[in-house]
DNA sequence: CGGGAATGCTTGAACTCTCAATAGAATTGG
DNA sequence: CCAATTCTATTGAGAGTTCAAGCATTCCCG
Protein backbone atom coordinates (compact mmCIF):
# COMPACT_ATOMS: atom_id res chain seq x y z
CA UNK A 1 0.00 0.00 0.00
CA UNK A 2 2.53 2.84 1.18
CA UNK A 3 4.94 3.68 -1.47
CA UNK A 4 8.58 3.23 -0.31
CA UNK A 5 9.34 6.57 0.19
CA UNK A 6 12.93 8.51 -0.73
CA UNK A 7 11.80 11.42 1.25
CA UNK A 8 11.49 12.57 4.79
CA UNK A 9 8.20 12.45 6.55
CA UNK A 10 7.33 9.28 5.18
CA UNK A 11 3.25 8.97 5.96
CA UNK A 12 1.36 6.49 6.47
CA UNK A 13 -1.12 7.28 3.67
CA UNK A 14 -4.37 5.53 3.41
CA UNK A 15 -3.78 5.52 -0.60
CA UNK A 16 -1.31 6.07 -3.16
CA UNK A 17 -1.23 8.99 -5.52
CA UNK A 18 -3.07 11.19 -7.28
CA UNK A 19 -0.55 12.57 -9.54
CA UNK A 20 2.83 12.47 -7.69
CA UNK A 21 1.99 11.26 -4.18
CA UNK A 22 1.20 13.75 -1.32
CA UNK A 23 4.65 14.89 -0.55
CA UNK A 24 4.02 18.30 -2.33
CA UNK A 25 2.85 20.59 0.21
CA UNK A 26 -1.44 21.40 -0.23
CA UNK A 27 -0.17 24.57 -1.85
CA UNK A 28 2.35 23.07 -4.37
CA UNK A 29 -0.42 20.29 -5.48
CA UNK A 30 -2.75 22.54 -5.91
CA UNK A 31 -0.37 24.38 -8.65
CA UNK A 32 0.66 21.28 -9.24
CA UNK A 33 -2.57 19.79 -10.52
CA UNK A 34 -3.67 22.38 -13.22
CA UNK A 35 -0.39 23.23 -14.58
CA UNK A 36 -0.30 19.24 -15.33
CA UNK A 37 -3.50 19.82 -16.54
CA UNK A 38 -2.76 22.64 -18.64
CA UNK A 39 0.49 20.84 -20.08
CA UNK A 40 -1.44 18.59 -22.08
CA UNK A 41 -4.64 20.53 -22.95
CA UNK A 42 -3.28 23.68 -23.96
CA UNK A 43 -0.79 22.45 -26.70
CA UNK A 44 -3.93 20.03 -27.95
CA UNK A 45 -6.07 22.65 -28.31
CA UNK A 46 -3.53 24.64 -30.18
CA UNK A 47 -2.53 21.56 -32.43
CA UNK A 48 -6.31 20.90 -32.89
CA UNK A 49 -7.33 24.33 -34.50
CA UNK A 50 -4.19 24.77 -36.82
CA UNK A 51 -4.29 20.79 -37.93
CA UNK A 52 -8.10 21.77 -38.86
CA UNK A 53 -7.84 25.19 -40.27
CA UNK A 54 -4.26 24.50 -41.77
CA UNK A 55 -3.69 20.72 -41.89
CA UNK A 56 -0.03 21.49 -39.65
CA UNK A 57 0.53 21.25 -36.54
CA UNK A 58 1.84 23.43 -33.45
CA UNK A 59 5.32 22.50 -33.81
CA UNK A 60 5.39 22.72 -37.80
CA UNK A 61 3.57 26.02 -37.85
CA UNK A 62 6.44 27.02 -35.09
CA UNK A 63 8.98 26.19 -37.49
CA UNK A 64 7.34 28.17 -40.70
CA UNK A 65 6.95 31.55 -38.48
CA UNK A 66 10.80 31.07 -36.92
CA UNK A 67 11.56 30.69 -40.48
CA UNK A 68 9.59 33.39 -41.70
CA UNK A 69 10.79 35.91 -39.11
CA UNK A 70 14.79 34.77 -40.25
CA UNK A 71 16.91 37.37 -42.27
CA UNK A 72 16.16 35.55 -45.83
CA UNK A 73 13.80 33.55 -44.86
CA UNK A 74 16.13 30.96 -43.96
CA UNK A 75 18.13 29.16 -41.27
CA UNK A 76 20.32 26.38 -40.19
CA UNK A 77 19.50 23.21 -39.61
CA UNK A 78 20.51 23.50 -36.11
CA UNK A 79 19.77 27.03 -35.33
CA UNK A 80 16.30 26.31 -36.30
CA UNK A 81 16.30 23.15 -33.88
CA UNK A 82 17.90 25.81 -30.76
CA UNK A 83 15.10 28.49 -32.08
CA UNK A 84 12.04 25.97 -32.23
CA UNK A 85 13.17 23.92 -29.03
CA UNK A 86 13.38 20.08 -30.74
CA UNK A 87 15.94 18.14 -31.31
CA UNK A 88 18.23 18.27 -34.23
CA UNK A 89 16.41 14.58 -35.10
CA UNK A 90 12.64 15.66 -34.31
CA UNK A 91 13.60 19.15 -36.72
CA UNK A 92 15.05 16.31 -39.62
CA UNK A 93 12.07 14.69 -39.82
CA UNK A 94 9.92 17.50 -39.51
CA UNK A 95 11.44 19.51 -42.44
CA UNK A 96 11.35 15.94 -44.68
CA UNK A 97 8.13 16.22 -44.10
CA UNK A 98 7.66 20.24 -44.80
CA UNK A 99 9.82 19.83 -47.80
CA UNK A 100 7.73 17.03 -49.37
CA UNK A 101 4.74 19.25 -49.28
CA UNK A 102 6.68 22.25 -50.68
CA UNK A 103 6.97 24.23 -47.81
CA UNK A 104 10.66 24.41 -46.95
CA UNK A 105 13.43 24.12 -49.19
CA UNK A 106 17.13 22.62 -47.91
CA UNK A 107 20.17 23.59 -49.49
CA UNK A 108 23.75 23.15 -48.04
CA UNK A 109 25.45 25.66 -46.51
CA UNK A 110 28.19 27.60 -48.41
CA UNK A 111 30.85 27.95 -45.47
CA UNK A 112 30.41 24.72 -43.66
CA UNK A 113 29.96 21.70 -45.77
CA UNK A 114 28.42 19.80 -43.25
CA UNK A 115 25.53 22.83 -42.57
CA UNK A 116 22.07 22.30 -44.21
CA UNK A 117 20.07 25.97 -44.57
CA UNK A 118 16.25 25.25 -43.97
CA UNK A 119 14.45 27.91 -46.73
CA UNK A 120 10.79 29.20 -46.07
CA UNK A 121 9.29 28.56 -49.82
CA UNK A 122 6.39 31.29 -50.80
CA UNK A 123 4.23 28.30 -51.02
CA UNK A 124 5.28 27.77 -47.19
CA UNK A 125 4.69 31.51 -46.63
CA UNK A 126 1.64 31.51 -47.92
CA UNK A 127 0.15 28.51 -45.85
CA UNK A 128 1.53 30.92 -42.60
CA UNK A 129 0.02 33.72 -44.09
CA UNK A 130 -3.39 32.29 -44.56
CA UNK A 131 -2.87 30.05 -41.11
CA UNK A 132 -1.87 33.08 -38.62
CA UNK A 133 -5.36 34.69 -38.37
CA UNK A 134 -7.09 31.42 -37.27
CA UNK A 135 -3.99 30.60 -34.53
CA UNK A 136 -4.33 34.27 -33.57
CA UNK A 137 -7.75 34.09 -32.76
CA UNK A 138 -7.84 30.75 -30.90
CA UNK A 139 -4.78 32.34 -28.60
CA UNK A 140 -6.95 35.08 -27.33
CA UNK A 141 -9.68 32.60 -27.12
CA UNK A 142 -7.75 29.88 -25.14
CA UNK A 143 -5.45 32.10 -23.47
CA UNK A 144 -5.92 35.92 -23.18
CA UNK A 145 -8.76 36.73 -23.17
CA UNK A 146 -9.23 34.97 -20.28
CA UNK A 147 -6.49 37.18 -18.33
CA UNK A 148 -6.35 40.55 -16.84
CA UNK A 149 -3.42 42.76 -17.60
CA UNK A 150 -1.85 41.94 -14.25
CA UNK A 151 -2.10 38.23 -14.72
CA UNK A 152 -0.46 38.87 -18.01
CA UNK A 153 2.39 40.27 -16.49
CA UNK A 154 2.45 37.57 -13.49
CA UNK A 155 2.27 34.79 -16.35
CA UNK A 156 5.01 36.72 -18.10
CA UNK A 157 6.98 36.69 -15.49
CA UNK A 158 5.99 33.52 -13.83
CA UNK A 159 6.65 31.28 -16.95
CA UNK A 160 9.93 32.69 -17.65
CA UNK A 161 11.03 32.00 -14.23
CA UNK A 162 10.40 28.62 -14.78
CA UNK A 163 11.98 28.43 -18.04
CA UNK A 164 15.14 29.58 -16.33
CA UNK A 165 14.97 27.40 -14.38
CA UNK A 166 14.57 24.69 -17.19
CA UNK A 167 17.13 25.60 -19.54
CA UNK A 168 19.80 27.67 -17.65
CA UNK A 169 22.25 26.93 -15.25
CA UNK A 170 20.71 24.31 -12.62
CA UNK A 171 21.09 26.41 -9.69
CA UNK A 172 19.62 29.50 -8.75
CA UNK A 173 16.78 29.75 -5.97
CA UNK A 174 14.94 32.09 -4.89
CA UNK A 175 15.15 33.83 -1.68
CA UNK A 176 13.60 30.30 -0.15
CA UNK B 1 3.26 40.05 -47.02
CA UNK B 2 0.71 41.94 -44.92
CA UNK B 3 -0.91 38.56 -43.49
CA UNK B 4 -5.08 39.03 -44.24
CA UNK B 5 -5.64 39.83 -40.66
CA UNK B 6 -9.04 39.07 -39.41
CA UNK B 7 -8.71 41.54 -36.64
CA UNK B 8 -9.16 45.27 -36.01
CA UNK B 9 -6.13 47.31 -36.73
CA UNK B 10 -4.35 46.26 -39.37
CA UNK B 11 -0.92 47.01 -39.45
CA UNK B 12 1.97 47.48 -42.21
CA UNK B 13 4.05 45.16 -40.98
CA UNK B 14 7.05 44.54 -42.29
CA UNK B 15 7.70 41.09 -42.40
CA UNK B 16 5.45 38.12 -41.21
CA UNK B 17 5.43 36.57 -37.74
CA UNK B 18 7.86 35.15 -35.21
CA UNK B 19 5.29 33.53 -33.44
CA UNK B 20 1.97 34.12 -34.12
CA UNK B 21 2.82 37.65 -35.88
CA UNK B 22 2.94 40.93 -33.80
CA UNK B 23 -0.83 41.84 -33.80
CA UNK B 24 -0.33 40.57 -29.87
CA UNK B 25 0.04 43.47 -27.78
CA UNK B 26 3.87 43.22 -26.05
CA UNK B 27 2.65 42.35 -23.03
CA UNK B 28 1.10 39.53 -24.43
CA UNK B 29 3.98 38.70 -26.56
CA UNK B 30 6.04 38.69 -23.75
CA UNK B 31 3.91 36.33 -22.18
CA UNK B 32 3.27 34.18 -24.54
CA UNK B 33 7.09 33.35 -26.03
CA UNK B 34 8.23 31.87 -22.81
CA UNK B 35 4.69 30.03 -22.25
CA UNK B 36 4.65 28.30 -25.19
CA UNK B 37 8.62 27.59 -25.01
CA UNK B 38 7.85 25.83 -21.42
CA UNK B 39 4.72 24.30 -23.18
CA UNK B 40 7.57 21.97 -24.65
CA UNK B 41 10.28 21.95 -22.34
CA UNK B 42 8.77 21.02 -19.42
CA UNK B 43 6.55 18.46 -20.28
CA UNK B 44 9.54 17.03 -22.50
CA UNK B 45 11.58 17.00 -19.19
CA UNK B 46 8.59 15.20 -17.37
CA UNK B 47 9.25 12.51 -19.60
CA UNK B 48 12.23 12.27 -20.13
CA UNK B 49 13.35 11.36 -16.35
CA UNK B 50 10.85 8.88 -16.08
CA UNK B 51 11.59 6.92 -19.27
CA UNK B 52 15.01 6.93 -18.28
CA UNK B 53 14.42 5.86 -14.83
CA UNK B 54 11.06 3.60 -14.99
CA UNK B 55 11.24 3.30 -18.62
CA UNK B 56 7.77 4.96 -19.06
CA UNK B 57 6.18 8.26 -20.25
CA UNK B 58 4.64 11.37 -18.45
CA UNK B 59 1.26 10.16 -19.54
CA UNK B 60 1.96 6.52 -18.66
CA UNK B 61 2.78 7.53 -15.22
CA UNK B 62 -0.75 9.55 -14.40
CA UNK B 63 -2.71 6.80 -15.71
CA UNK B 64 -1.43 4.30 -13.24
CA UNK B 65 -0.86 6.93 -10.67
CA UNK B 66 -4.30 7.66 -11.40
CA UNK B 67 -5.42 4.24 -11.34
CA UNK B 68 -3.70 3.59 -8.14
CA UNK B 69 -5.86 6.17 -6.13
CA UNK B 70 -9.05 5.12 -7.65
CA UNK B 71 -11.26 2.85 -5.05
CA UNK B 72 -10.27 -0.75 -5.80
CA UNK B 73 -7.49 0.53 -7.95
CA UNK B 74 -9.59 0.43 -10.78
CA UNK B 75 -11.58 2.85 -13.15
CA UNK B 76 -13.70 2.31 -16.12
CA UNK B 77 -11.86 3.36 -19.47
CA UNK B 78 -14.02 6.48 -20.29
CA UNK B 79 -13.51 7.76 -16.67
CA UNK B 80 -9.98 7.05 -16.76
CA UNK B 81 -10.12 9.47 -20.31
CA UNK B 82 -11.78 11.93 -18.16
CA UNK B 83 -9.01 11.65 -15.37
CA UNK B 84 -6.11 11.80 -17.33
CA UNK B 85 -7.03 13.97 -20.20
CA UNK B 86 -6.97 12.10 -23.09
CA UNK B 87 -9.12 10.56 -25.41
CA UNK B 88 -10.49 7.52 -25.62
CA UNK B 89 -8.73 6.00 -28.53
CA UNK B 90 -5.33 7.10 -26.76
CA UNK B 91 -5.89 5.80 -23.85
CA UNK B 92 -7.06 2.38 -25.07
CA UNK B 93 -4.07 2.04 -27.13
CA UNK B 94 -2.27 3.38 -23.74
CA UNK B 95 -3.62 0.45 -21.57
CA UNK B 96 -3.08 -2.10 -24.19
CA UNK B 97 0.42 -1.25 -24.07
CA UNK B 98 0.45 -1.25 -20.29
CA UNK B 99 -1.62 -4.49 -20.31
CA UNK B 100 1.13 -6.24 -21.99
CA UNK B 101 3.61 -5.11 -19.32
CA UNK B 102 1.32 -6.07 -16.87
CA UNK B 103 0.70 -3.16 -15.10
CA UNK B 104 -3.13 -2.94 -16.06
CA UNK B 105 -5.71 -5.74 -16.71
CA UNK B 106 -8.65 -5.13 -18.36
CA UNK B 107 -12.19 -6.77 -16.97
CA UNK B 108 -15.58 -6.21 -18.50
CA UNK B 109 -17.57 -4.30 -16.15
CA UNK B 110 -20.78 -5.57 -14.54
CA UNK B 111 -23.47 -3.67 -14.71
CA UNK B 112 -22.86 -2.40 -18.45
CA UNK B 113 -21.55 -4.90 -20.86
CA UNK B 114 -20.06 -1.89 -23.09
CA UNK B 115 -18.19 -1.07 -20.40
CA UNK B 116 -14.94 -1.87 -19.59
CA UNK B 117 -12.51 -1.53 -16.20
CA UNK B 118 -9.20 -0.73 -16.33
CA UNK B 119 -7.38 -2.32 -12.82
CA UNK B 120 -3.57 -1.80 -11.55
CA UNK B 121 -1.88 -4.98 -11.27
CA UNK B 122 0.44 -5.33 -8.10
CA UNK B 123 3.34 -5.54 -10.18
CA UNK B 124 1.70 -1.88 -11.99
CA UNK B 125 1.61 -0.68 -8.36
CA UNK B 126 5.04 -1.77 -7.62
CA UNK B 127 6.88 -0.15 -10.73
CA UNK B 128 4.40 3.19 -9.83
CA UNK B 129 5.95 3.13 -6.36
CA UNK B 130 8.98 2.78 -7.40
CA UNK B 131 9.13 5.61 -9.95
CA UNK B 132 7.14 8.32 -7.90
CA UNK B 133 10.65 9.61 -5.94
CA UNK B 134 12.31 10.11 -8.69
CA UNK B 135 9.15 11.58 -10.22
CA UNK B 136 8.77 13.80 -7.26
CA UNK B 137 12.25 14.79 -7.56
CA UNK B 138 12.45 16.12 -10.64
CA UNK B 139 8.84 18.02 -10.20
CA UNK B 140 10.47 19.49 -7.30
CA UNK B 141 13.71 20.52 -9.03
CA UNK B 142 12.39 21.57 -12.31
CA UNK B 143 9.46 24.05 -10.92
CA UNK B 144 9.06 24.34 -6.95
CA UNK B 145 12.84 24.91 -6.14
CA UNK B 146 12.35 27.82 -8.27
CA UNK B 147 9.13 29.37 -7.20
CA UNK B 148 8.62 31.60 -3.53
CA UNK B 149 5.44 30.96 -1.80
CA UNK B 150 3.24 33.72 -3.35
CA UNK B 151 5.13 32.94 -6.70
CA UNK B 152 2.83 29.22 -6.06
CA UNK B 153 -0.02 31.12 -5.55
CA UNK B 154 -0.12 32.96 -8.45
CA UNK B 155 0.91 29.89 -10.34
CA UNK B 156 -2.12 27.67 -8.97
CA UNK B 157 -4.24 30.91 -9.63
CA UNK B 158 -3.04 31.36 -13.32
CA UNK B 159 -3.82 27.59 -14.30
CA UNK B 160 -6.57 26.41 -12.95
CA UNK B 161 -8.04 30.06 -14.75
CA UNK B 162 -6.90 29.26 -17.61
CA UNK B 163 -8.02 25.67 -17.62
CA UNK B 164 -11.54 26.82 -16.91
CA UNK B 165 -10.97 28.76 -20.04
CA UNK B 166 -10.23 25.78 -21.52
CA UNK B 167 -12.64 23.17 -20.71
CA UNK B 168 -15.14 24.76 -18.76
CA UNK B 169 -18.47 26.84 -20.78
CA UNK B 170 -16.46 29.27 -23.12
CA UNK B 171 -17.61 32.51 -22.40
CA UNK B 172 -16.30 34.06 -18.94
CA UNK B 173 -14.02 37.09 -18.91
CA UNK B 174 -12.11 38.34 -16.37
CA UNK B 175 -14.01 42.51 -15.73
CA UNK B 176 -11.80 43.98 -18.79
C1' DC C 1 -42.21 -2.92 -27.26
C1' DG C 2 -39.15 -1.43 -31.24
C1' DG C 3 -36.24 1.30 -34.02
C1' DG C 4 -33.17 5.21 -34.30
C1' DA C 5 -29.78 7.79 -31.72
C1' DA C 6 -26.30 7.95 -28.42
C1' DT C 7 -22.62 5.79 -25.67
C1' DG C 8 -18.33 3.03 -24.69
C1' DC C 9 -14.62 1.17 -26.39
C1' DT C 10 -11.56 -0.76 -29.95
C1' DT C 11 -8.99 -0.97 -34.21
C1' DG C 12 -5.96 0.10 -38.27
C1' DA C 13 -3.58 3.31 -40.95
C1' DA C 14 -0.95 7.27 -41.34
C1' DC C 15 1.93 10.21 -39.06
C1' DT C 16 5.15 12.02 -35.50
C1' DC C 17 8.56 11.56 -32.02
C1' DT C 18 12.45 9.34 -29.55
C1' DC C 19 16.53 6.96 -29.36
C1' DA C 20 20.62 5.00 -31.02
C1' DA C 21 23.57 4.44 -34.84
C1' DT C 22 25.86 6.46 -38.71
C1' DA C 23 28.50 9.40 -41.81
C1' DG C 24 30.79 13.33 -43.51
C1' DA C 25 33.12 17.64 -42.33
C1' DA C 26 35.62 20.64 -39.27
C1' DT C 27 38.64 21.20 -35.36
C1' DT C 28 42.18 20.15 -32.18
C1' DG C 29 46.54 18.82 -30.55
C1' DG C 30 50.57 16.39 -30.61
C1' DC D 1 50.07 16.95 -41.03
C1' DC D 2 47.61 13.11 -39.26
C1' DA D 3 44.69 10.96 -35.90
C1' DA D 4 41.30 11.61 -32.52
C1' DT D 5 37.52 14.27 -31.26
C1' DT D 6 33.71 17.12 -31.96
C1' DC D 7 30.09 19.04 -34.66
C1' DT D 8 26.11 18.84 -37.96
C1' DA D 9 22.70 16.44 -39.79
C1' DT D 10 20.34 12.24 -41.30
C1' DT D 11 18.36 7.68 -40.94
C1' DG D 12 15.69 3.54 -39.38
C1' DA D 13 13.28 1.17 -35.97
C1' DG D 14 10.07 1.21 -32.52
C1' DA D 15 6.88 3.49 -29.56
C1' DG D 16 3.09 6.67 -29.20
C1' DT D 17 -0.65 9.67 -31.12
C1' DT D 18 -4.44 11.07 -34.14
C1' DC D 19 -8.23 10.39 -36.95
C1' DA D 20 -11.85 8.02 -38.91
C1' DA D 21 -14.38 3.86 -38.92
C1' DG D 22 -16.63 0.20 -36.82
C1' DC D 23 -19.18 -2.90 -33.29
C1' DA D 24 -21.87 -3.75 -29.46
C1' DT D 25 -24.74 -2.21 -26.07
C1' DT D 26 -27.82 0.95 -23.96
C1' DC D 27 -30.95 4.82 -24.04
C1' DC D 28 -34.85 7.42 -25.63
C1' DC D 29 -39.47 7.89 -26.92
C1' DG D 30 -43.27 7.44 -29.76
Amino acid sequence: MTPAVSRPRPRKAKQAALDSPHWLSEPEMAAWLPLVRLLSVLPNALDTQLRNEAGISHVYYQILAILSAAPARQLRMSELARASGTSTSRLSHAVTSLESRGWVRRTPSADDRRGQLAELTPAGQQTLTEAAPGHLAQVRRLVFDHLTRPQVDQLQHLTSTLLAGLTGSPGQRPQS
